[in-house]
DNA sequence: TCTTATAACTCTTATATAAGACTTGAGGAG
DNA sequence: CTCCTCAAGTCTTATATAAGAGTTATAAGA
């Protein structure tokens, strides 16, 4: 057959087409926000029936990489910057009420070996470089969470030496926008553990206090970890939500 | 039209099959592990085609209500142990390996009215009764977690009068077997806590250690609250594992 | 002439149906 | 006991029709 696109041996053809429009959209050939051809041009241009596009295009936006929208198109998603929050910020006021951190406060932000975690949560030799942020999240109006976010430099190349401020409060959409780097999923280990002095200063309690601790990993489209954050949350009046379906 | 079945208004055909079939489920009628009648049966039912039927139980399977099979049939999810653990259970050691609570030990259970928290959380009066279950859950050889199990006794008809040694380690399956109710879906609250004078008594640990506390809820297929669980975990070790797509 | 309302058209996704292919399990022939 | 066949399922693909959302052209009115 006179196939345009890769189909390995006994793959159905819409997982064909979805792997091939998947390609897309992982190799930046399609950006988030993008509208995607039609349904019949990509019938046409894979050579199969309206039907089967429609199968690959459904099952891509299943898994919330495309949003359609009858009568307008299907298009690529994007990290809107409600979406970042609610999809990937999980702290939630006990009332149910989402008080997101308004502000946040930059501490340090340089380029340095990874240590030997972030090295292997990264995927990175001890002799690569990463970028390392660290700030103070508000909520409500308070210190709320020490965080370092830890990325590997080779992708992020001047991040280190942009302006404190320039920082802005959500990075998930200046990743995207500023650097071609898309998250889309994470994972995230959850523990409790007590404040260091450290801590202690910067949230303004006593060392020893129970802290949230949340360490992050994110992944691009095609797997591959592009950040680690650590994060000391306190909890008090507020919690983690996790919902299990 | 004839509709055998309920349809609203402008709602599309298939959703109106699905609802149909949903009904069923919840209702009791098709139990978990039950096999549904195959497609054309229901497209011969409900006058629709079969195609229809397919897109109805597409949607279903994509919500994890029922399990299609090619070649064998489709069928309501039932609550498998593997299930039930891995679905609910996110305690991982840090090492990746899934130890899962093998043993337990109730130290009471009882029937007793419930506080504020209770009543809200499971949608009742305080006039009504609960039934409360208090264990220890051992991890790798050590008692781990502390767990109070919250449930309405009008639900759970004699589950107070069963004697300790017959509550199984994992509760799901048994609400399912015994009293015909399904957990389909939960919320879990998480948050930092220091251990009381009791948990320390019974984890083995100094009063004021940092706790993983996780409030559960858990509800039923149509939303109905059904249990509330509060566990304090030791994250010695171990981490909760929360996985955001 | 400029503005505005609206009808017609086009492009898009959504829904419904049908037909053939594949998978599984059970039962009978050898 | 083994292999084959077949029936009953679901899976894949294709096609036709419906419905939503812009765009454009036209004509009426100020």
């Amino acid at each position: 057959m006179n196939d345009p696109f890769h189909r390995p041996e006994k793959q159905p053809l819409y997982a064909a087409v979805r792997d091939a429009v998947l390609e897309r959209i992982g190799s930046g050939l399609l950006a988030p926000g993008d509208m995607l051809p039609s349904e019949f041009a990509l019938a046409d241009e894979f050579q199969v029936s309206q039907g089967t596009v429609r199968k690959a295009l459904d099952d891509l936006a299943a898994r919330n990489l495309v949003v359609r929208r009858q009568g307008k198109g299907t298009f690529v998603a994007a990290h809107t910057p409600e979406r970042a929050l609610f999809h990937f910020f999980h702290i939630v006021a006990d009332d149910g009420a989402r008080e997101l951190p308004t502000k946040s406060r930059v501490l340090s932000c340089r380029r340095r070996r990874p240590d030997r975690e972030e090295a292997a949560a990264l995927h990175l030799a001890r002799a690569d470089r990463v970028v390392e942020i660290r700030r103070i999240r508000e909520m409500d109006g308070k210190a709320a969470i020490t965080e370092t976010v830890c990325v590997p430099a080779q992708w992020f190349p001047d991040l280190d030496k942009r302006a404190i401020e320039e920082v802005p409060n959500e990075l998930y959409q200046m990743y995207e926008e500023r650097y071609g780097i898309t998250v889309h999923r994470a994972s995230e280990k959850l523990r409790a553990v007590s404040a260091s002095s450290e801590n202690a200063d910067q949230l303004g309690i006593k060392p020893g206090s129970p802290l949230l601790e949340i360490s992050r990993v994110a992944e691009t489209l095609d797997g591959r970890p592009v950040e680690l954050r650590r994060s000391r949350c306190l909890t008090d009046g507020r919690h983690y939500q996790s919902v299990i379906v």
